[in-house]
RNA sequence: GUGGUUGUAGCUCAGUUGGUUAGAGCGCUGGAUUGUGGUUCCAGAGGUCGCCGGUUCGAACCCGGUCUCCCACCCCA
């Protein structure tokens, strides 16, 4: 027994062998998609500049960035005034130059101002790594989780749009999964905030709107009220929670609502578009326009997209939208992106949870040699390669352990066939399979052996 | 960042108003069975009771702190 026992960070988790091979269905099934879209991969490094992330993801997003301390004598340039202040804010940015990467977004924005030269746009690029951030983990909550990203950038036509919804209509088809996919724009949201008069705080009232469903019409009105908004702004306001109906009768309540508001209009003329082009393919999952769908990135300026699942509650499963200037920070103005992002940990544990996974096991080694001595496994190593080269996975108990101890290792490991090979067989040029399941041996040859497994 | 909750064997958990040597099931190791796993029977190993401190003659149990798990808020995938 070890003294102490030995543990992961908080919010991390390792991945038993099982846990991976179910995992990979979820990575192999999502890549499969994206490539068949003509997405290409790319990856980006573990850390970025933080230069490159701060700023990106508001106030509360900078909180959350995990900062990897300078190495060497990292103090050497702070301030001894900040030191004895204990001036947290005013050391960091001294004692930490780069961090870990919070999503795949910003880095990607990143990379195509710096290889912008060898793009050539559009480019649709797909991303799968994990990203950091220093959340308190809770359910579906985690402080490394995997993003699986697809972007187009370098185009405005909303056909990108109609491309990434019928990408996540498919991968959920393949996963089994009943998702209602949300849609909502950003000009819609501006739009209102201009009608109510209170278009500075586009934000405030977003936010307070995405709550909606979850706190009620009373709760969000008092929180707008603390925000400061206006008692007449509120009152232009309510219209807007009484919005009930079909995608069709919301359009239209919102074409008279909006109609003073050039953005508003255009939005609703997106969406229109967006519409449009799904009703000449249709996807299989529910479309839902959602004017409650705020999302909390403030770099979405056109349409926004959030994937629920219809049977687990668990939050958003795949997210994405419009960003019409993400590269513009980083000094390439009027690059127009659109793209999503599929959280593997999330759809991970609603498979789990619906017992959805599909019961494969393709990876499974299929044959052991039970191992009884020297003579015996130099007889059998030849014998082990060739049956590798026909795609058999075998493998070899590596010591001559005790009969009933490979036995239990091929009963545990779940492997289907051992070959006993002693001296008998070496003899008669024969080898003995048992069938794990039903407990049958037979004698056979080599050529026997290899039909048995193939079959 | 805020609040609640949890922590005892590898795992899941019992553990009396504070009282000798802290238990069970599963798992593990060995044996019954020296060329046969899953069932059965027998035996065995395995614990600084999350960590630090306090109260007490005496603490797994009471008190304080701290870390962690899970949950909610904020925010988000």
């Amino acid at each position: 027994m070890a003294a102490q026992k030995p543990s992961v960070p908080k919010g991390t988790r390792d991945f038993t062998p099982a846990e991976m091979s179910r995992r990979n269905f979820i990575f192999d099934t999502i890549r499969d998609v994206f490539r068949k879209y003509g997405f290409k991969q790319i990856e980006t490094p573990a850390m970025e500049n933080l230069s490159t992330l701060l700023g990106k993801y508001g106030e509360e997003g900078d909180k959350l960035l995990f900062r990897i301390l300078n190495s060497g004598n990292f103090l050497k340039g702070v301030d001894q005034q900040n030191l004895e202040n204990r001036d947290a804010p005013g050391i960091i940015s001294r004692i930490s130059k780069r961090g870990l990467r919070y999503d795949l977004t910003v880095p990607f924005a990143r990379y195509v101002v710096q290889h912008r030269n060898e793009i050539s746009f559009p480019f649709r690029r797909f991303q799968i790594q994990p990203v950091w951030r220093a959340d308190n983990p809770q359910k579906g909550r985690y402080r490394e989780f995997y993003q699986c990203d697809a972007d187009m950038i370098g185009s405005e036509s909303l056909v990108n749009e109609f491309e990434l919804i019928r990408i996540i209509d498919e991968v959920f088809a393949l996963l089994n999964l009943k998702v209602t996919i949300k849609i909502n724009n950003r000009k819609i949201l501006a739009g209102i905030a201009e009608v109510i008069g209170e278009p500075e705080r586009i934000i405030d009232i977003t936010v307070a709107i995405d709550k909606l469903e979850k706190i009620g019409e009373e709760k969000v009105r008092e929180e707008l009220k603390s925000k400061g908004l206006s008692g007449t702004a509120l009152k232009r306001l309510d219209p807007v929670f009484g919005m009930m109906g079909n995608n069709v009768e919301k359009l239209e309540f919102l074409q008279t609502f909006l109609a003073d508001s050039e953005t508003g209009l255009a939005g609703i003329g997106e969406i229109h578009t967006l519409l449009g082009y799904l009703s000449t393919d249709p996807v299989q999952s529910a479309i839902e326009l959602d004017i409650t769908l705020a999302r909390g990135l403030d770099y979405y300026t056109g349409a926004i997209i959030e994937v629920k699942s219809d049977e687990v509650s668990i939050g958003s499963i795949c997210g994405g939208g419009r960003y019409d200037d993400l590269t513009g920070i980083f000094g390439m103005p009027g690059v127009s992106g659109v793209g999503i992002s599929f959280g593997a940990d999330r759809i991970y544990d609603v498979l789990q949870q619906l017992d959805k996974f599909p019961s494969t096991a393709e990876e499974q080694t299929k044959l052991l040699f039970v191992n009884f001595g020297e003579n015996e496994v130099k007889y059998i190593l030849p014998m082990l390669g060739r049956l590798r080269n026909e795609g058999v996975i075998a493998e070899l108990y590596p010591e001559s352990a005790k009969m009933k101890k490979q036995m239990t290792y091929a009963d545990q490991s779940a492997i289907p066939y051992v070959a006993l090979v002693g001296e008998n067989e070496i003899q008669s040029d024969k080898i003995t399979v048992k069938e794990m399941s039903t407990g049958n041996q037979e004698q056979h040859d080599y050529k026997e052996l290899l039909q048995k497994l193939k079959s």
